[in-house]
DNA sequence: ATTATCTATAGATCTATAGATAATGC
DNA sequence: ATTATCTATAGATCTATAGATAATGC
């Protein structure tokens, strides 16, 4: 039953990515160990040789999560047009239909304010790549201009991308997203 | 150990009363039927006779806190400086500080999303009151247009406000608080 | 010999129900 | 007689641990 030292980091890897995706889903309370182990194809009592705690993981689901979305915001913010991209991309019916790939701060954020920890540290760390990339997308006379307008867009994409996939009706949830869309400089018409 | 109709009635208002406090600080998987019960000076078995289910009494209290917060936007609403004052006290540090008793959509906004359900149904019914207030204080030429505004201008609100909680450092989650409600038509400076 | 994983289980907690109790309301 | 609430408990699920197993890595 045992395996290579190397299949054993690879199965590490996997539970973090399956841990990334299903507290993203279903919410850190949502998802047991035992549930999260099986979905990576282990037994729940191997966690415990991996991890320290279901916060433990946690953490490093969230860091994970984050890390891996900022690669990706860093490669769609390169080239012509990148922040109505960004936008068309973040803000769209795709992204709000699949929370469990989709951004770690739209799906963790509420969960991490109230567990703390280490998740909430994580969180931190890993918010500041975003509010770079975004710093340089924004328009803004100065510095500090461009600061401040990439704080309110992340937080109008955010707000918009989590509102959208609450309610219930799929037209007002359309008009969630177009609305937060082009009042933060995206495409005046959905891409998709 | 039976009470009159009325006291029952109240009784009843106290739960749901108590569990949208309790939902909005710990979330829908973060506290138990009978740790509310206990909150609300009942024990754990009563709540079956009151309610259908978890899950029904989940739906209540989203809507009660949503009936609730929206009564106040609609007295915030009334006078000069409508809008800067609202955004002055949404993306204040107290209201971060309390989410027990802040706003339903940033608190369950996510958890409602993933239960699905009555929840859901309820948490769309009452976000429309909120539209509405914020449509005639928003500016814009048109009808339309103050409702994309008034739809974008939520979204930065509940997404500043998330965002703000989940961070770590007083001094990047004030930021936020700030940037948010200068760009979104705030008072420059914050009042508190 | 070491160790990654497995089986089995402890102990806590969760939702929900059954039946008892005691006060209300007819 | 009805019923709001209580006590007690069933049955499921949750986190975490103990000890066994079997393959790796020296």
């Amino acid at each position: 039953m045992r395996v290579s030292k190397e299949q054993a980091a690879e199965n590490r890897r996997r539970v973090v990515e399956v841990a990334s995706a299903l507290f993203r889903e279903r919410g850190f309370n949502g998802i047991g160990v035992a549930d999260l182990m099986k979905e990576a194809g282990l037994t729940h009592g191997g966690f415990y040789g991996q991890f320290q705690s279901k916060e433990d993981l946690a953490a490093e689901a969230c860091a994970h999560a984050m890390e891996v979305a900022a690669e990706r915001w860093g490669r769609s913010a390169e080239g012509e047009d990148a922040l109505p991209k960004l936008l068309a991309s973040y803000l769209s019916p795709r992204h709000r239909d699949h929370s469990a790939a989709g951004c770690p701060m739209a799906a963790f954020g509420v969960d991490v304010a109230r567990q703390g920890g280490s998740a909430r540290s994580a969180f931190t760390r890993g918010l500041r790549p975003f509010l770079d990339r975004l710093s340089r997308l924004v328009p803004g006379r100065s510095t500090e201009a461009k600061r401040k307008a990439a704080l309110a867009t992340l937080s109008g994409m955010v707000g918009a991308l989590i509102l959208a996939r609450a309610v219930d009706d799929p037209v007002l949830s359309d008009e969630i997203l177009d609305a937060a869309r082009v009042s933060l400089g995206g495409p005046e018409a959905a891409v998709e």
